[in-house]
RNA sequence: GCCCCCAUCGUCUAGUGGCCUAGGACACCACCCUUUCAAGGUGGCGGCACGGGUUCGAAUCCCGUUGGGGGUGCCA
């Protein structure tokens, strides 16, 4: 026997990647790293999977952008679960055999009528005694034995269940399938997991698959159940109601090591975030902090709001040629990725999101910018606008084309108008770029050329005098 | 119905009997900075669900109430 822990992640493929799952593979694999031992990959591969390879994909990928990649020698899988097909009908033989299992032929018509007639809520092993073989069409039942079972749980502490409030479950169903709570708990048995961290809504069938490790000879795993992710209503979070798929995320242009350290603050503290006063912390430092015991009891709610913070703070810690890699994917294939570059460092601190970098730069790379009403009305309509932008225009045909003589030259004109640079500016950004609000003005003239500059400067002015009339 | 879990600012949380006049983060508000918008800085608003105990002392321990969630299938 080995000593390292051997800890499982199970999803179930079904076309998106749940982002409270992803929260539970961070929390089992930070433990499998920090340990020094293995997170397993188990995936259930239905029929219906099956056809769908990409949902198997899918999972794998999502992993991989959350930083759980399988060429990590902490990583083990995919492991399928019909390869453990076998394996779940004879340990469902040995449960029959050694009398921890017993058949049914009740209908579940049948099992309803008599627990009206008795006045019993559920199946109250009937056919406990009736000797019955296995037969087509008969399930095979668990004989939950009397006393008190207690599941200790790392996060949870003790938690007892009286095993007369647990009804004979079934194991293998009519059809001669095994039900998920066998399956699940044989393929853990043959993947020699000997830690199970997962969501809370598990807790409450904890005590049956524990039974079914002790039926079957074996030590049962030690158990963490984590709390769940819930949406505003505190109800857990559901693909139709919410947006919980991680893939939509991405592609809303969150950043992964963002999303990683706020799936880590939910439940968890980092120690030492408070003195720090911050939240964001690198994942190595994460990963080997990480302690079941320290995580809490209670649903957490996944704040889409704060998630974004997080997003700004590590966009902002990127590099500008990291920046600029990571917006690529939103930029317009047309759009001169030099060009870009250029501008990048100035917009860096006003993104939220990658998602948000073509809009703040648009007019760059478009032939005349779209003129936004209130801007205009805002910053055009005043008596100074038009002589600035007369003199700006005559003061930028021959001044040098850099930031700095940009500003200083119009510092020069706005004098004449005793303007503060706020307001002097704003005429010419709206001329240049149609709204009162993006990047700093000079900087991005520079980067747009004088040419172009000053025909856009000249076709407001044009307008301004065809509204004068 | 039965079983299980949970309960600190709007949200995520720190807090394991005195260090709590309850701390931090996000959001919000104000001010500062400023080339617009941001970013940054400073400050502010705001919470221990309720009721009983135990104790010299309770957010912290116990009981109850209320509220929320989950489970209870020949679903996974």
């Amino acid at each position: 026997m080995s000593g390292s822990p051997r800890y499982r992640f199970a999803p179930s493929p079904t076309g998106f990647f749940h982002v409270g799952g992803a929260r539970t593979a961070l929390f089992n694999w930070a433990l499998a790293r920090s340990t020094g031992g293995t997170f397993v990959l188990r995936i259930e591969d239905t029929d219906e999977a099956r056809n769908r390879p990409e949902w198997t994909q899918g999972i794998i990928d999502s992993l991989a952008w959350i930083g759980i990649t399988a060429d990590d020698p902490h990583f083990e899988g995919p492991l399928f679960q019909s390869a453990f097909a076998e394996a779940h009908l004879a340990a469902a033989q040995r449960l029959f055999e050694s009398g921890h299992a017993y058949y049914c032929d009740m209908t579940p018509d049948e099992i309803q009528q008599r627990a009206e007639a008795e006045g019993v809520t559920g199946y109250a092993g009937w056919s406990r005694d009736r000797g019955l073989g296995p037969a087509a069409g008969s399930v095979l039942r668990f004989r939950v034995p009397e006393g008190i079972t207690v599941v200790r749980d790392q996060v949870r502490g003790d938690v007892s269940f009286d095993n007369d409030t647990i009804e004979d479950f079934v194991l293998v169903r009519g059809n001669g399938t095994p039900v998920f709570m066998l399956a699940n708990v044989v393929d853990d048995m043959e993947m020699g997991i000997t830690n199970v961290v997962r969501a809370e809504e598990h807790l409450p069938n904890t005590p049956k698959q524990q039974m079914i490790w002790e039926a079957l000879g074996h030590e049962p795993p030690v158990w963490a159940h984590v709390p769940v992710l819930v949406n505003e209503q505190r109800k857990k979070l559901s693909k139709r109601r919410d947006k919980v798929a991680l893939e939509q995320y991405r592609d809303e242009g969150i950043l992964a090591d963002a999303m990683v350290n706020y799936l880590m603050t939910l439940g968890w503290t980092m120690p030492g975030a408070e003195e720090a006063g911050t939240e964001i912390f690198p994942w190595p430092e994460m990963e080997a902090a990480f302690r079941l015991e320290d995580v809490n009891l209670s649903p957490a709610f996944f704040d889409t709001k704060k998630l974004v913070s997080f997003n700004g703070e590590y966009i902002r810690r990127l590099s500008v040629p990291e920046l600029v890699e990571a917006c690529d994917p939103w930029l317009p294939a047309e759009w001169d990725r030099a060009r870009f570059a250029e501008i990048a460092p100035h917009i860096q601190q006003r993104l939220n999101t990658l998602a948000d970098a073509p809009g703040v730069v648009d007019f760059l790379f478009t032939d005349d910018p779209e003129i936004d009403e209130a801007s205009w009305a805002k910053t055009m309509t005043t008596e100074y606008a038009k002589p600035l932008l007369a003199d700006a225009i005559d003061a930028y045909e021959s001044a040098d084309w850099n930031h700095e003589t940009l500003k200083s030259t119009l510092e020069d004109v706005m004098a004449r108008y005793e303007l503060k640079l706020g307001k002097a500016q704003a005429p010419v950004r709206v001329a240049v770029t149609g709204r009162t609000v993006g990047p700093p003005l000079f900087e991005a003239l520079e980067v747009m050329g004088r040419d172009e500059a000053l025909r856009r400067m000249r076709a407001a002015l044009a307008l301004l005098d065809g509204t004068d009339g």
